[in-house]
DNA sequence: ACCGGATTTAGCACTTGGTACTAATATGAG
DNA sequence: CTCATATTAGTACCAAGTGCTAAATCCGGT
C-alpha cells in the first residue's frame, strides 16, 4: 500500500494549502485514518501544526496590510513639478483587465490620472470636484500607460484645472480634465 | 488609580489592534502588571484570546483572497434591469480613504459608478467611451454609497448613455454621465 | 505458511496560551 | 479606619498540539 500513503500525503498538502485551518482531527476524519497517522504525515512532509499555519497566514496578511497603502498613488510618479506638470507610468497586468476580453477596466486608467492630478497639486489637501474623461482606445494587459498631467489655473479661487493625457507607446488612449479643489488648512468644513 | 486602569485598557486595545499577536504574557510584561490583570482587562473589553485573534485575521485574509477578484464589479449590485437601470451599494472603509483626511479617494466612487454602468449594459462587451463626473460632497469611511444607474439610448448606433447618481443617506455625493460603447446593437430595445 | 519491514494505531507525559473560578492581598478615597 | 475597587495568586481544565514508546496490522517475498 505504498500508494495509499503517498497519495494521502499529497492530498493532505494541497488540502492544507487551500484551507490551512483544519485540525489534525478534521484531517483524520476526512481521510478515515487516525490522528497519529496524520501527525506522522505532517512530520514527513514538514507541515507545521495548525497554530503555526494560522500565525503564518495572519502575519503575512498583516504585512500585506502595511504594504497595501499603495492605494495612495496608482502608478509610479517619475517626474513632477508641483502646480505645473507631472508624469506617471502604470503597468497594466491581468489583474486590471476584464477577464472576458482582456481590456483594462476604465477605473484603473481613471485612478492613475486622478492620482496624478491630486499629486501634482501643491497643497495639503486636493480633492477632485469634477472631471470629464475620454477613453480613446482600449488598453490591454502587458501595456505600459504613461500619463502626463498639466496644471492650468482657474479664475475661481482654490480651483485648478489639470489636463491629463495617457498614452501607450505614442498613441493616446485616454484623456481627462480634472477640476481640482484645494484647501490650505486641515479645514474639515470649508467645502461642503 | 482609576485612571491607571482605563488608560491601560485603552492602550491595550489599540496595541492589540495594530499587533494582534501579543500573548497575555507579553502584554503583562509590557504594562508591568500580572497576567491575570491583563486577562481581566481583556474580559472587560471583550477582547478575545490570542488564538481567536489570529484566526480572525487569518480567516479575513483568506476570505479577502477569495473575494478580491471582485475587481470585476466594485460594490454589490442589488437590483438590475438590463439596459434600463441598476442599483449598487458600496461600503466605504478606511482602506478607501486618504489617510490624511479620511475622505474617500475619487477613483473608488468612479469605480463603483463605472462598474455599474458596464454591468447595466446588456451586451457581451461594453466599454466606457467618455464620461463626465461631478464629485459633489466628500464621502468618509463608514458611509454607505448607493449608486443608481439609468440607461438612456443614444442616436448613434452602438452607443448608450448611462446616468449614475450616488448618494449617502439622501444626499447626492457624486454624479456621472457615461457614454458607453457596445459591440452589438441594443437588440432588446426593439420597442413594440 | 512464516518472517520482517513498513505502516498504522494507541497511550502517556508534557507544552502553550489560554478559560473559569475562587481566594487572598493591595491600594486608595471617603 | 474601612470598604470597595483593583490586582495578584492559585487551582482545575481545555484544545491542539510535540515527543516518545510500544503494540498491532498489513503486505510482499521466499
Amino acid at each position: 500500500m505504498k500508494l495509499q500513503k503517498r497519495e494521502r500525503q499529497a492530498r493532505l498538502s494541497s488540502l492544507l494549502e487551500e484551507n490551512p485551518l483544519l485540525t489534525d482531527g478534521d484531517l483524520a476524519e476526512h481521510f478515515g485514518v487516525s490522528v497519529q497517522t496524520i501527525r506522522l504525515d505532517r512530520m514527513e512532509k514538514g507541515i507545521p501544526e495548525l497554530r503555526e499555519r494560522l500565525k503564518d497566514v495572519a502575519v503575512r496578511s498583516l504585512d500585506d496590510v502595511k504594504s497595501l497603502p499603495i492605494d495612495e498613488v496608482i502608478g509610479d510618479i517619475i517626474d513632477i513639478e508641483l502646480d505645473k506638470r507631472a508624469v506617471s507610468v502604470f503597468d497594466v497586468t491581468k489583474d486590471h483587465v476584464f477577464q472576458r476580453n482582456g481590456i483594462a477596466r476604465g477605473h484603473h486608467l481613471f485612478a492613475q490620472a486622478n492620482s496624478l492630478a491630486v499629486a501634482v497639486i501643491d497643497d495639503e489637501l486636493a480633492l477632485t470636484a469634477k472631471s470629464s474623461l475620454n477613453f480613446i482606445k482600449p488598453v490591454r494587459a502587458g501595456e505600459r500607460v504613461v500619463a502626463k498631467a498639466a496644471v492650468r489655473p482657474d479664475k475661481r479661487p482654490r480651483r485648478s484645472i489639470v489636463e491629463v493625457i495617457s498614452t501607450v507607446g505614442d498613441e493616446p488612449v485616454f484623456t481627462g480634465t480634472f477640476e481640482m479643489y484645494r484647501t490650505h488648512e486641515s479645514g474639515k468644513e470649508g467645502q461642503s
